[in-house]
DNA sequence: TTGACATATAATCATTTGCTTATATTATAA
DNA sequence: TTATAATATAAGCAAATGATTATATGTCAA
């Protein structure tokens, strides 16, 4: 078992605050599953377009996610390149995966998947 | 690899605000150590008294620690019983060990250890 | 252009948080 | 008993947090 202990405590603790969150917890287990983009989000959680933006911005300036633009989408992936990441994967790896939730996008149809929009 | 993601989003995200904050994230990694009373944690933390008894109700609060008392002392330990110390753990295995405080205070001679005192 | 959609930002507000000081409780020792 | 040490609780307060509504920005398509 090869444990790194290598995130300082004062850059680890406001990671932590962060996933402390419910609503970006679950955000950072959906992006487990690969990047979303933030209406998927909008529509995933019972909360308003500004809020589910705030919260993004937060996870963004704390480096734990990275936004990309397609278009008029914005694309959402963990940061995986980040000093952090292991703390943030360990977190994760703790908890259910959250593919469900995308899973039933899909089914009704509201899953954005880039590559069908571009062609 | 056994990974179980056995803790349900839910119960994770109340534990991550609580190890959120430096002085209870420190806190624990000192319990990694072992048992700890409340004067020694008054003694690392730059902080008063109460505010130290008000983390570690919180900690107790949420199943994190246990607490006993023996005499006048109270101590502190990782409830390693709890559904929720894998996610504990696995956090507190990402920060480095927090030893160092403790051996400062025993080169103070302000480490209280239970044997020394009873006899 | 213009209109519609996707997203971000600003302003506001109620709630939560973390600290402080003051005081209560509990246990030991003189 | 009474004093003292260790800890907990109460009350108060400033700052942070997470939500909302309103508005701005950016992109695309007609």
């Amino acid at each position: 078992m090869n444990t790194m202990k290598d995130v300082p405590i004062d850059k680890a603790a406001p990671i932590l605050k962060l996933l402390g969150d419910k609503t970006r917890l679950t955000m950072a287990a959906l992006l487990m599953e690969g990047e979303c983009c933030v209406c998927e989000f909008t529509e995933i959680f019972n909360m308003s377009q500004p809020s589910i933006s705030q919260h993004l911005r937060k996870l963004r300036d704390a480096g734990v996610v990275l936004e990309t633009r397609r278009g008029q989408w914005v694309f959402y992936s963990l940061n995986t390149d980040n000093e952090l990441y292991p703390l943030v994967e360990s977190v994760l790896n703790q908890i259910p995966s959250q593919k469900e939730k995308l899973e039933d996008l899909e089914n009704n149809g509201h899953r954005v998947v880039w590559c069908d929009i571009k062609r």
